[in-house]
DNA sequence: CCATGTGAAGAGGTTCACAGCG
DNA sequence: CGCTGTGAACCTCTTCACATGG
């Protein structure tokens, strides 16, 4: 177990998780594969064998237990503990991305937001100081950021991702719509919302669903 | 070709579409499945596969027309075109999608917003006036609204979308982090940057790149 | 000679079916 | 008896390798 995961496995983890907390909330205190998978669309034999990836966690003949479980899955996802991220690029999608209530739920704290921009510096967004992105690597190697949201125009992605990764970061969620190269030892993921626009856009004109 | 395109196919095609239009703003008229290919990381192989899989636009022994190329993609994907987008929930997130430059630069345009928030109905964001969705129904039935982005909390989600289908939408982006139930005519993509948060916060603590 | 297009092989992920155990 | 845990079957997507044709 834990040797290998497959990356949709990792997404459906979160919505375990995310259930998880809803049935905690609701007092429940076991549930069956079935029940955990059917609100988020999930088969139980899929979610039985997610979950036997990383462990045996319930009992036969009754299901698994709730907040275990739920203290599980934080472990495996790393939802257990709070992680820094810093936010660069104050655009629109940054400014968005400060003050998203779902992050801070899940354990990332923003602490931090650069920009470029001299009418933004300085300026407060939820709490927080845009600093000068002329501060960040100062800044990211003295306070050990975890992860940085990268928001900034596609064009300089690359060269502020290379930045950010000479920081000793190791995490990078990218907003850019362009593709980071960076040195393997640095995990990075994509939100591209135009691509996904784009999927939708496909299913209209070929009538088809994909994924 | 045409019958079976698989989910991950139309997302790289969206990528290849970026990368011809770069190279056709470059003047460069022919393009090989590696070039085509290497600054998003896909292999030559995938390039060709997903090609092949809606027809033959090379030429042996030469590469890819740039230009023609780019006609295909952009019709495979529904990108020749205009699509007309209604954005619901005018949030930190739905804010910053209005003003979302990558959008329209692919024939997306937003044109409604709504928001059921007394203040922020009848202002003003990037050129548009924010609708009270008591209108929605109303407007998105008489304008014929292709796809809607819903930006709204997750425990109002289900609701408005079935509101949303009610009025003859058949294309969602969801940014609610939760599963929407609707009829398979439907067309619904999630949006869920929190997990991708947690995706790296797994990466990190089991030092493993998971996709 | 070079790069496409594609059948075949290979990986990777999902579903099935049932043994196992509370 | 009920539901988990899991090997095996299945299916889908990716990679390989080479015939094809400009």
């Amino acid at each position: 177990m834990e040797s290998k995961a497959p990356t949709a496995t990792i997404a459906r983890l979160s919505r375990y998780y995310r259930r998880l907390t809803h049935l905690e909330v609701e007092g429940v205190d076991t549930v069956s594969s079935e029940t955990l998978g059917e609100v988020e669309g999930v088969t139980p034999s899929q979610v039985r064998k997610d979950l036997s990836l990383f462990g045996s966690f319930g009992t036969k003949g009754l299901g698994y237990p709730v907040s275990e479980l739920k203290g599980k899955v934080a472990s495996i996802l790393g939802l257990d503990r709070k992680w820094k991220v810093g936010l660069i690029g104050m655009g629109n999608v940054g400014s968005a991305l400060v003050g998203y209530k779902e992050f801070h739920k899940q354990g990332f704290e923003i602490v931090v937001t650069f920009d470029n921009d001299k009418r933004k510096i300085g300026s407060k967004r939820d709490g927080l100081v845009v600093k000068d992105v002329e501060e960040m690597e100062d800044y990211l190697k003295r306070e050990k950021v975890d992860i940085v949201i990268l928001a900034v125009p596609a064009d300089q992605a690359q060269k502020v991702a290379e930045k950010v990764v000479g920081c000793g970061v190791r995490a990078i969620l990218n907003f850019a719509p362009v593709s980071l190269k960076l040195p393997p030892k640095v995990f990075v993921r994509n939100e591209n919302m135009a691509i996904e626009l784009e999927a939708l856009s496909f299913s209209l004109v070929n009538k088809k669903i994909i994924g």
